[in-house]
DNA sequence: CAATATAACGTACGTCGTACAGAGTTTCAT
DNA sequence: ATGAAACTCTGTACGACGTACGTTATATTG
């Protein structure tokens, strides 16, 4: 399932990210609030991934019917909306400021804060924010990052670009390593499990000398990711390649 | 929705993938063969995402009962990894080598055809290939994209890595611009117009003092990004730093 | 011609988001 | 005090999904 935030209608989602609805002044007392439901939405997605988040399980959760949820959320496009502004404003609260450290530094904090931010969240991972849901902890973070860039002579858009190649790609990174958590939850299989129920197989079907360098440098990598690094070696390697990177378009400055 | 490609039943697949299946002796005529029904998957899938393809559409499109596909194909979990596999086919018989150029220019020409495959087939996007479909075309696909790094003094892991990475980043820059395109078309709003929708509430709803860098770089990059270059623009960017990042690793062997 | 293997199909189950209508509860205006 | 208005909450219903299962029709083999 990949959902898209800024799915449902933009000025009910506005309302509910910044908390504007007016106080009903008749009617039973609510049971609820608006929050207690975005709460259990992100409890329930957190635990349970993104496929087991319905509006049925939700009011369960809760205790109420599922039809209830929808006096205090127009609909589960605008609920996602708010998880995920809720979730990312993890992040924007540690960024009193960056006093101390290198821009290199900084950066490479961004990056690891947004990393393990989608460890914590992997439901994040399968919603689209193309159209980025406009609210406080969203805005947040993004300040907060652009500060991380400020001053280094960098162009506004060139700023711009810097923080989203980062949080981009701890973004896809952290997509890797949360994928394989979940394959090997879903098969029962850890990944060397699973290559060992595939190899002999495989060799059945393919000549090895098709694929010299395939076979080469897969055994050579396979060995090396199995060997408790994983997933965390591509988002390092990387992370120092794109940085090494940002320092020559600095340095040129 | 997200698919996990491995999904089904391993042996089946490969079977399936290598195309292994004994021709039956007895019986009526086969109307239809597993190719047939792997080209109507992607077809449609291309033509309408994932989330329209399903084993009633597909039965639809070729004429047939929804369960006489199950004839052919053990379940929806096999057929996409076979999909994801000949998706991926349409790279590696491009690459019948690389006689010329530099590593870079090698480097580059990878990142842009796998940009373009997923602008051709956005929904494979939305399939994760931590248990990748171990067929000829995905084969092929790494074997010829190791030959770009061979022979500059990176060790096995390195090739895997320097690869990874770029490959990586072609797919998630794929990743925004063609949800900015699904996005556009779902709402029927393009970017601008609904930034535009957005934006009048927005500010009745926020002080612009409180982010006045992502007030002004916000605007700078809006203003770039509607100038037609869009996510396009991320993508060369961020290509160009990547690659400094691994001229870096190079020159420093 | 019978036995057997295969193809194709119809039905059924439990899931989803949510439209709609109705019943029960609280507050306000008079 | 009383009726109207505003609000909360619930039950039912629709058409989509993947696919298990059982049945019928068809082709090949002995």
């Amino acid at each position: 399932m990949t959902e898209y935030s800024g799915g449902g209608d933009p000025k009910r989602s506005l309302e509910l990210l910044w908390g504007v609805r007016p106080r009903p002044r008749r009617g039973p007392k609510p049971r609820l609030t608006a929050e207690e439901i975005v709460r259990a939405a992100i409890a329930l997605a957190d635990a349970e991934g993104l496929d087991a988040l319905s509006m049925r399980r939700i009011a369960d959760e809760l205790g109420v019917s599922p039809m209830s949820i929808y006096t205090y959320v127009p609909g589960k496009a605008e609920l996602i909306d708010v998880m995920v502004d809720r979730a990312f404003g993890e992040l924007a609260p540690l960024g009193k400021g960056f006093e101390e450290g290198t821009w290199r530094a900084r950066l490479e904090r961004i990056a690891r804060e947004n990393w393990a931010l989608f460890h914590r969240h992997p439901w994040m991972l399968q919603i689209t924010t193309v159209r980025p849901p406009m609210g406080p902890n969203l805005l947040g973070k993004y300040e907060y990052e652009l500060r991380a860039v400020d001053g280094l002579g960098l162009s506004d858009v060139e700023m711009d670009s810097v923080v989203a190649l980062v949080t981009g790609f701890a973004e896809s990174s952290a997509r890797v390593s949360v994928n394989a958590a979940e394959a090997e939850r879903r098969s029962g299989m850890s990944d060397e499990q699973w290559w060992e129920s595939v190899a002999p197989l495989l060799d059945t079907l393919v000549d090895e000398a098709d694929y010299p360098l395939g076979s080469r440098v897969g055994a050579a990598a396979g060995q090396e990711y199995s060997a408790a690094v994983g997933p965390g070696h591509a988002f390092e390697f990387g992370l120092a390649r794109i940085l090494d990177g940002v320092e020559a378009l600095i340095s040129s400055r």
